[in-house]
DNA sequence: TTTGACCCTCACATAGGTGTGAGCCTTCAG
DNA sequence: CTGAAGGCTCACACCTATGTGAGGGTCAAA
């Protein structure tokens, strides 16, 4: 598909589908007359990026560890390196870390929430 | 305190706290030389904000959820008005949205490191 | 009294994600 | 053939969080 599909399906500006595709988060190949053309697997992958982009990692980030997460994995098993383990361990850190803190934050809002329903019901 | 201490016990810039003042999120008083003074519950708040910055949150949504959420509730309860309620269920919902997100990709890369070590091992 | 650590304000700079427009080409329907 | 819709590149602009430095005050210890 062409890149004013693939932006109406994925909620996504056209300007942002070419700046991923500047930072090497996706590689749509090119038409004969220089359109991009985009394939159907990309339409996950530009969710994935913006739910990423949406939890506060950088491109540069995303870019490292997207090969790993939903690809057919073993193909690039022995290519990892120790290098490359360290981030994701790291990420994998950080992302637990915002996951407790999201929940705590979340389950705030939503008791403070049903408290004040309660109080207004009580009055 | 004065403001390096609670740079130090936040591991947070001076610049960054003097920013989070001027975006309404903190409020230190001023000793009678101009110095700010921070009070001990200015700690967690800080962590508090930077925690929330950190999961992609702006500050001014920051501003607007912060008094709901570890304060005595009970105080401002009556002084919440419909548009309040409306944003915090707003982001609440994103947040359980970012949540699910995390977890997701948290578990993926895990999976990811899984496998790669039990291929390592296996050879 | 001087020195050094710490505080103040102001202000300009940077980086990353995003908005927007200019100038131009391609395709397709009327 | 023409016009509208959509594609392309390039480039400047914006916002937000953050870095950094200048110029200057406060205070305590030497």
């Amino acid at each position: 598909m062409k890149i004013g599909e693939i932006a109406r399906r994925t909620d996504t500006p056209i300007r942002l589908l070419r700046y991923y595709e500047e930072q090497g988060l996706i590689e749509p190949d090119r038409m004969p007359n220089g359109y991009r053309e985009y394939d159907e697997h990309l339409v996950d992958r530009v969710h994935q990026i913006r739910g990423l982009l949406d939890v506060g990692l950088p491109t540069r980030v995303i870019r490292q560890i997207l090969p790993c997460l939903n690809e057919p994995q073993t193909i690039h098993m022995p290519y990892i390196t120790p290098d490359m383990v360290e981030t994701l361990e790291h990420e994998r850190d950080r992302m637990a870390e915002k996951i407790r803190y999201l929940i705590r934050n979340h389950d705030a809002i939503n008791a403070y929430l049903d408290a004040t329903e309660r109080h207004a019901s009580e009055e």
